[in-house]
DNA sequence: ATAGCATGATACCCAGGCGTAGGTTATAGA
DNA sequence: TCTATAACCTACGCCTGGGTATCATGCTAT
């Protein structure tokens, strides 16, 4: 058992970190080894003791990203409410998940693409698989939230799975226009959030009553 | 004025369509011009004759789909109807855009993420420039469009600006699941559009009273 | 038919980038 | 104090790929 100041897992989320940032800058493509190492204040040997290639840090990034997601998500499905609340849990914890943590987002809207067309080795096919089937259990917990919604006369009647593709579209593509700003605070990602999310929710046509949403 | 078999025109068209297809498939840094050329059944020589640089290239690509995207939109919002009516017109147009052109799309979404970074030459960034343009009219039209909508009680009170944003995101994430199937007909498509903005204005939320959506 | 131009193919140069081999420092244990 | 190993750095090999310079081919007009 190693107790040093420096832990060989502090190195790797270090260097996650950076290849995140590097990565939500100019794609998988677009990054150079160099330009991780620069960013993380290093040179190349570092991340190649840690990481077996490039398509292995990027890939493991994604996972983490996923990870967490996957994580975020459970915890609200398993919790109590209405299928209305975990919905609107789920898609709030999702925003902000976005806005707090950019550039792991941005990779994993990245790597979403990547399936397939490249990956050599069998062991980053394993991670791929495994990065898939998070993203396929995620998606399954909202359909099966969503079906339970429609079932109580909460929600439209609608294919649910029709429905989840727009609904995480709309969510993953802020990681296209949003920009976090120094003014920005928990509660005003709250805030942007909770816009969205009710947007998702409720649409935006009118009621024909005078009924005013959440 | 030249009238053979095979105008320059056509050249440069060909070219456009492989260099989508290609820049679908693997991105902007991705794709080697060698790439394009195979799609395209040529060699990089033809590609540099019609185009400077694979930037230049990437950038007519990008600026072709959004010149399309902006004429469809500005057919609806000067034709006849509601607010509403020309809103579900215009994101059904560009749903169905979408599903037609996909590699185009593509091109499309990957570009608006490299605004800035790269792009050297004023020239580029002069087309660069245009593209920010047709994107940003095309969003003013919808704003002002749900803002009519608004004022004339069809639609929810809402900041237009930042509804706008999942709206097109919806969309635009349909580049990343639709996968052009063989027995795909105008009609399925136009079915599966329908079912998108038919979500995105009216929501999941089941209304309190009995009302069906449209 | 032939000069001239539009169009396309081929060969090449060179910068950049992935991955590696081997060296270097520091920490832990004996 | 001495050695082994973990953690990291340096220098390089080799290939890919953007871009160019040059050559080949056909179409048009006189």
């Amino acid at each position: 058992m190693k107790v040093s100041v420096r832990s060989k897992s502090d190195g790797r989320k270090e260097i996650l970190d950076a290849a995140a940032v590097a990565f939500m800058e100019y794609g998988f493509a677009g990054t150079s080894i160099d330009m991780v190492a620069e960013v993380l204040g290093s040179t190349k040997g570092k991340i190649y003791y840690h990481f077996k290639s490039k398509t292995s840090l990027f890939l493991d990034v994604h996972r983490e990203t996923m990870t967490t997601y996957i994580e975020a998500v459970e915890e609200v499905a398993k919790g109590p409410g209405t299928p209305l609340d975990k919905l609107s849990g789920i898609l709030t914890t999702l925003a902000t998940q976005v806005m707090e943590r950019l550039p792991y987002a941005k990779v994993a809207v990245e790597g979403v693409d990547m399936h397939m067309s490249r990956s050599t080795t069998p062991e980053q096919r394993a991670v791929l698989r495994e990065i898939i089937d998070l993203r396929d259990r995620g998606e399954a917990i909202l359909v099966r939230i969503i079906e339970d919604g429609i079932e109580q006369g909460l929600l439209r009647p609608c294919n649910p799975r029709l429905i989840v593709k727009p609904m995480l579209g709309a969510l993953n593509w802020m990681t296209v226009w949003y920009r976090p700003r120094p003014q920005d605070t928990p509660e005003s990602r709250k805030a942007l959030a909770d816009t969205l999310v009710n947007y998702l929710l409720n649409g935006i046509v009118a009621p024909a009553d005078g009924r005013a949403s959440a």
